[in-house]
DNA sequence: ACACAAAATATTGCGCGCAATATAATATGA
DNA sequence: TCATATTATATTGCGCGCAATATTTTGTGT
């Protein structure tokens, strides 16, 4: 009984830290993604698209973990920008295909030292660290 | 030099997963929270007011790692819904004390079963596992 | 072929999350 | 004491993140 409103503690949850990380990653990422005019949700998707040139906006979904409602008008804004194009699939007309511009290629040149700038000032974790925490988190990621 | 594009990639990154595994774990938890009524925002507020009583806006913000920005309107929402007061303090007028009510109060027997129901269907990890994560975690946080 | 279900994306609405700015109260220094 | 700086919170604006709903296209069964 009394164990139970101790699990309500903030110390004794594996979320609330889970939660806070993540926050203060993407923030380490702002210093470094602003001046390029993005966010941290549109860096991972451009990730996905340096990548695969083309892809669905289902199976963008499903490898960010992320749906049409946020993708939808995520992809607007790049395609405005001219990063991205937006076409119905010609053999399903359901499917939206979204493919990379030149221009959203050109981009990767620009970011291709970000992750190096981060893990150079950010982590306070070992090698063996950082590798056990990956394993752990798609672990549960996967689930 | 091709390394560094090799670190553009997702499947090489920790952010992603972190960030991933976060928005997992707080869809997790609104099964049982919006019947209630409450964001999991909301929900780890509540946290720092069951165990303290009052807060200033400064020390919560600081112990949730979330700013004014985010809080104060989040506050308010609650204070519309009785559940805190707000109040400046009379020694500085600067500070804005925030006191759970009794209302408030009442939530933290309809919430004491969440944790425990989370963990018995939720989590992939053994418990030394779960327990190497919560260090990790904390470790990059105190950073 | 036609009704109906299923699938893929789009839209709407709301609550964060945070940078930038504003406002008000307190501290500091000449 | 009076300008100035600092501190604490509030406000504004924008982009997610996601539930709920709508729309359009495709598949299915009869």
């Amino acid at each position: 009984m009394a164990q139970q409103y101790e699990q309500l503690k903030l110390g004794n949850q594996l979320c609330f830290p889970m939660y806070a990380c993540a926050r203060k990653i993407v923030n380490g990422y702002n210093p470094y993604l602003k001046p390029l005019g993005l966010t941290y949700t549109q860096y991972i998707v451009f990730m996905v698209l340096w990548d695969m040139e083309n892809v669905n906006v289902g199976q963008l979904g499903e490898i960010l973990h992320l749906d049409a409602g946020t993708l939808t008008p995520l992809l607007k804004r790049l395609e405005k920008e001219g990063y991205v194009t937006r076409k119905r699939s010609e053999e399903d007309e359901r499917v939206t295909v979204v493919s990379i511009t030149e221009k959203g290629n050109e981009l990767k040149e620009k970011c291709k030292d970000i992750p190096g700038k981060l893990s150079a000032c950010g982590t306070p974790l070992t090698e063996k660290e950082a590798k056990e925490l990956y394993r752990l988190l798609y672990k549960f990621l996967n689930k």
